[in-house]
DNA sequence: GTTGGCACTCTTTGCTTTCGAGTGCTAATA
DNA sequence: TATTAGCACTCGAAAGCAAAGAGTGCCAAC
């Protein structure tokens, strides 16, 4: 049975409507608001033929209409108005961007900080398994019994790492070693950094007491910690502002998945479109997520390197500013990130520095 | 009006008992469990006592009693039993900064997420303000538009930072100025580093394009970030569990007070003592905290930066387990990381490796 | 197809009652 | 003098109940 076009207009003010108030919909209401010319009696069989539908649903025989997850479906495909951003708010996503990533290169932290802020949800974000590979080996003497790794990726990140040593090493053997890693340790992924690699520079830098050994170990480190996929959830406390989570059972069950980590990744396996996703009640896949929504959106960071922000809700959130916010934020940072050369804008009046002082945790 | 050793020991029976069961505690419990020869009536007696005395309030006429703060703070100072460690809570804890600490060198927020999961608690860690000033400079050329800032802190930590000019550099300027710096930026505060400083080293590299003034700006800031002290609060959700905040509305007042950061810092000025200190309900100056209770650790991170590490809960709180794992992760994190030359336990079978590839976010 | 009207349903709210845990007090006891 | 048994009393929590109200479903009329 096709869905008549009144229909979607009332399902829609269902929708818009339980958003705003949290409460069951009567038809009184929208008979009021929705303003197409029918008196509440109308609109009765038209709801009741909307629940017959699956697309609302009543909590009691005799109260009003709350939407489905196959109703919310409907509204975020078809029925929802897609928000456009004011120019304020925009100029304040912008601003808020540039503080950040002037000084942080790669934190993904505080872009979901930034997300959950936004939207006055928990927010997650996280970056997705990528090939990132070492770039440029550097090793800085400082003294007898200490020297610094410096590792270039590929995806213009730096690491570092102060070694200290409970032997001796002069100054040729660091600026041997240096050389030597630069030139076989670069391009390559931390799989092959193999023990017969490792072993063979070894040898090829006199090296008997086993330094190579852990500088190829800090390579490994860092590689794969690049190339993992990382998460962090922020501002989970503010699910307790919305009524859904008032009991704090349900609430902690929640937010103890959600601080729990990476879980949502089996959503990133589908990390290929740029647009905004929503994932509605039970369409997740996690369990603990069944009865809540989530927004998520892609971007790309360069150098192979996909992002995801998103955010977790009731399945009655507010799509259409969510996805507004998300994607804008989403784009921003594809603009940013993903070009590689062009420039972030604000920084353009002043020498172009792209920093990376930071490493993301786990 | 001295307090007799009944007293006390009724006290503390009290305090025990609320402590596990967060209902308010009669006459007749006491009288069974606390083994002291008499019955419920003679308790009760004292109980009025305690009451009058002000260790002990009814919640309403005809109800048991409960823990007044300054029950708890008697209860602090004299009566719970020093609680001892069994050796495999001690070896799972030391187990677990192993391998956090092998991985990284501050990681504050590591180790705060370690004592919410030791103690059911959310959790709190924190730098205090410290005097960090940079060791060793040096700069890595790259390409013609591209070199790395390297930075080694006093605290042996080191920064990075990649710097991308729209212009070209040659490797001798690079050199030049990695050697200006290392002799005139080292060994200074941030407030030290002043234009007349900057233009100065500019002149003498013959810099004409501002690059020093990109590096200098990069020296402040990591000495600035490594200077202010930095606050991180991990487990919030964990408070849901506990029954005193089941109510949605103070529970969540709680969180976003402590997700909002350094709000706490205003206990941290006393950071002198390495014992475990607890403030009790209103012994807190922040206003939220009036009626939780917060236990905190200090440690000494070597090189005059101290930590602290604190839990968040509600006064009904089982300080004496906390108290005891507090303790011991600090002074664990203070042989490891105080001792500074002393290597830590767990890596003498190895090179010792003290490594810092992250940065502490705000 | 739409609408006004009306009986019906089911939750919410407030009130009253009951129940029980725990007290405070008094009088008896060691 | 300190302790104890006993008992009346208090007060909150839980249960039961009635009234109120929101919203529906359906029917007859338009």
């Amino acid at each position: 049975m096709a869905i008549s076009e009144r229909k979607k207009k009332i399902l829609a003010a269902v929708v818009d409507e339980y958003i705003r108030t949290a409460e069951p919909v009567g038809s009184k209401v929208i008979a009021q608001n929705a303003g197409l010319g029918c008196s509440s009696a109308t609109i009765r069989n038209e709801l009741a033929e909307l629940v017959n539908m699956g697309y609302l649903e009543q909590p009691h025989t005799s109260a009003g209409r709350v939407p489905t997850p196959m109703g919310y479906r409907m509204y975020v495909n078809e029925l929802m108005e897609k928000q456009k951003l004011s120019l304020e708010e925009t100029e304040e996503i912008n601003r808020r961007l540039n503080t950040k990533l002037q000084q942080l290169d790669d934190a993904i932290s505080d872009i979901g900080r930034l997300a959950s802020q936004l939207t006055d949800y928990p927010a997650l974000a996280l970056t997705a398994q990528s090939t990132v590979t070492i770039k440029r080996f550097d090793l800085i003497y400082v003294d007898a019994n200490t020297f610094i790794i410096v590792v270039m990726l590929s995806n213009n990140s730096v690491k570092n790492k102060l070694v200290h040593l409970p032997i001796s090493v002069d100054q040729s053997m660091v600026q041997k070693l240096s050389t030597l890693f630069n030139a076989s340790f670069t391009g390559i992924d931390d799989e092959q950094i193999t023990p017969l690699l490792i072993s063979s520079t070894e040898r090829a830098a006199d090296d008997t007491m086993g330094i190579a050994s852990v500088i190829a170990a800090f390579a490994i480190e860092v590689l794969t910690e690049a190339n993992t996929p990382s998460a962090f959830i922020t501002g989970e406390n503010r699910l307790l502002s919305q009524p859904e989570y008032r009991d704090p059972d349900k609430a902690h069950r929640l937010m103890s998945y959600l601080s729990g980590g990476g879980h949502i990744l089996p959503a990133a396996d589908s990390l290929d479109g740029s647009e905004v996703r929503v994932f509605i009640g039970p369409e997740n896949v996690a369990e603990e997520l069944k009865d809540s929504s989530v927004v998520i959106a892609t971007y790309d960071a360069g150098d192979n390197t996909k992002g995801l922000i998103g955010v977790v809700g009731p399945t009655r959130m507010d799509y259409s500013t969510v996805a507004a916010k998300l994607g804008f934020l989403a784009s921003q940072l594809s603009k940013r990130l993903g070009g590689g050369e062009s420039p972030p804008e604000g920084l353009h009046n002043k020498l172009i520095i792209k920093g990376d002082d930071t490493n993301e945790r786990r």
